[in-house]
This record gives structure tokens, sequence and C-alpha cells, in this order.
DNA sequence: GTCTATATTCCGATAGAC
DNA sequence: GTCTATCGGAATATAGAC
């Protein structure tokens, strides 16, 4: 059957799917406790009972998420393997990840927008990703004379802006771009291969 | 002074200025019309008084960002001029755009991405982005042998990521890579020449 | 047009039966 | 643990005086 029943699931569990999902659709503030209710087939008063808030239950969603995408990010980076595989390898990866969770990155990243500070208080703990080793594998390649002068922030950030801004984006590319949902899909394939290609044709010496 | 009084404008535009402003900050369903009437320094009867409802003083707003921002994107794109100078003049006149409302991006892909209908709805009527000139231009200078082959569409995936995607994921850049404020400040002042440069090292043949 | 006061609706949270 | 019923506050919206 294609539609998954989940009868055996612990209501916990089909509580935090359920917000999971509509708080990923609608936001923390755009997000109500019946929704959440009615997706997981039970009853609002019971969320109350699990969770003891709406912020509680909307905290334990964001660290979940939060948890699960920031290693993601840092696993493949902090590796010790030369630079055009790391990002070959990176590219391939993380696409790859949020073709499972398409709407995760517009998520995160109006949520913080909206409380900077609350962020930086559930983010507490969290230890930074070692973005600061591939920005020295950056600097030693450019003296190696492997690549083109680049300030290692500025290729970072093209890099992640080509892999996770397409998804963000989704109804904005098809309606100006004029491109089908099928097509898009394999824009999006193409460019696990696509953006390491782009841009190590553009550093490479 | 600095902070600007605006005493000679009408309740009608203080109006639009404050809603611009909340809704942008704090979204759609985060917005109170409190909020609102504060910050332009009114009564919330008011705003029922000029706007009928939450949702149709939203909808002028969010209508109103589209008509600027969709014409801007299509504009320098849909010139005549040589495919290399149309991306360094794209790059520079949009970053410079975006500078002087950064949260607008993070606030259109967060609004389409929780109403898509409603998102249709209220772009109909809008004409769509002659994208399909820029995409007949890249063919024609891939068949003219001045630069790579590539998709068009991923072409400009690439150009509108870079440009755009940094101002959405500021907080997290800043976090994760360990950059403060003035630094990302200048690193964006620097993209407007690093991103056609970055590109056309790795499209141009 | 602008205000105060009030109505109305919605929603998070709790009480209490089972 | 799970439900129904309800409270209490907050937010949108309206009535009506000035």
């Amino acid at each position: 059957m294609a539609k998954k029943i989940k009868i055996d699931q612990s209501t916990e569990e089909r509580i935090l799917d359920a917000a999971r999902k509509v708080f990923i659709s609608k936001g923390m503030s755009g997000a109500r406790m019946q929704d959440i209710a009615d997706e997981a087939g039970i009853n609002k008063a019971l969320l109350h009972y699990y969770f003891r808030s709406k912020e509680k239950l909307f905290e334990t969603i964001f660290k979940e998420i939060m948890q699960q995408v920031l290693p993601v990010m840092s696993a493949i980076i902090e590796s010790d393997k030369p630079l055009f595989e790391k990002i070959r390898l990176f590219c391939n990866e993380y696409i790859e990840n949020i073709k499972k969770a398409p709407f995760i990155p517009i998520f995160i990243l109006s949520e913080v927008n909206k409380q900077p500070e609350a962020f930086v208080k559930r983010m507490w703990g969290n230890k930074k990703p070692p973005v600061q080793l591939f920005f020295q594998q950056v600097e030693k390649e450019i003296k190696r004379g492997i690549i083109k002068p680049i300030h290692p922030a500025q290729l970072m950030m093209n890099l992640l802006s080509m892999c996770i801004f397409p998804f963000a984006a989704r109804p904005m590319f098809q309606l100006v771009g004029g491109i089908n949902a099928k097509l898009f899909d394999e824009l999006i394939e193409q460019r696990k291969k696509h953006i390491p290609e782009f841009i190590i044709a553009s550093i490479k010496k």
C-alpha cells in the first residue's frame, strides 16, 4: 500500500511526525495545534499532555531538525579528502539529502530570520561546524597553485547557495523560468554533477 | 534628527509603510494588526477603515512587493546587451537592490511556500518575465563557441542563487562560517564583482 | 477621518470524566 | 492515556461618538 498507515506507532511518535509536517509547511506562527492534532489523528489535549505547550513542541522539532542538518553539512567538509573531491561529494550528498525534505531550507531560514535571538539560544550547546578547516584547505590549494585566488568564504557561499537555493525558490523558478515540475526535477538531479563541474571549472588553474 | 518623522505623509501611506515593515519581518501569520498600528502611530480601527481586513492589507503589500521585484529581475536580462556584460550588470544592480531591502527575499520565499495556491492567484495577471530571451541568448553563445555547453536554466539558477541566497541565509552563514557582521557586508559588496567573474571564468571557452 | 469601547472569533491551555 | 468540554486571553473586526 502506498500510504503509510503507521498504526503501530506510539502516540508520541505520531505527534512528532505530525508536528514536523505542519511546522515545516506553515512555520511556528502559522501552525495551529488543531492542525497538528488532526494530522496525528488525536485530540488537541493530548498534545499538551505529551508536550507542555506549543512553544515546547516547536523547540523539540526545531532542535531535532537542526541537529540533523548541521552535522551533515560539516561531515563531508571536515573530512581529509582533496578539495575537488570534497566539493563533488558534498554536492551529491547534500542535494540528495534535501531532496528527501525539500521544505527544510526555507523553514530554517524563515524561522531563524524571525527570531535570531531565540535561534542562538536554541542552538546553544551545539558545536560549531568546523568550517575553518575547509577555509584553510582552500588557502592551501591557492598557495600550492592548484586553484585561483578566491576568498574561502565566497567559495563556501557559492557552493551552498547553488545547492540549497533552488529548493527554496522552486515556485519562483518555475514561474519565472516557465519550467514545469518534471523538468525542474531533472534539472535538480543534474545539479549534483553540474555544480561541482561549474565550480571547479571556475577556480581550477 | 536620525529618526524619520514623516509628518507630512498621508495616513494611508503611513499605514502602508508600517505594514510593509511589519509583514516583512514577521510574515503574514506572525504580524499583528496592533504592531502595524503602533508602527504607523495610529489606531487599530483605522487600519480596518482603510483596508477592510488584515488579509486585504497583506495582499496589497505582497502584490506591491512582487510587482517591484519581478520587473527588476527581467529589466536587465531582457536588454540586448552581450551576455557577459548582461551578467555583470545584473549582479551589480541586483545585489545593490537587495541591499536596500535585505529581508525581501526570505519574506517572499516563505510566504510563497506557505500558500502556493494563493501565490498563483495573487500573481495572476502579471506578465511573465521574458526569461526565454535570455535562454535563447545563452543557446546562441554556445553555438557560436563563445561559452561552453550549459543548460540555460542551470545558468539562471546559479546566477540567481549566488546573488540572492546569501541575504536569506545571512545568520546561518555568519554562525557557521564564524563571520562577523562587518566582514559579511564586505563580502557582499565584493560579490557584485566576484559572482560575474566566477561565472564567466566557468563558462568561457 | 480618527478615536474609544465593544463585539466576535480564534486558539492555546486546563479541568475533569473515563 | 485519551477524551469532551470549557476557560481565558489574544487578535481581528465592528459600532458609534466626536
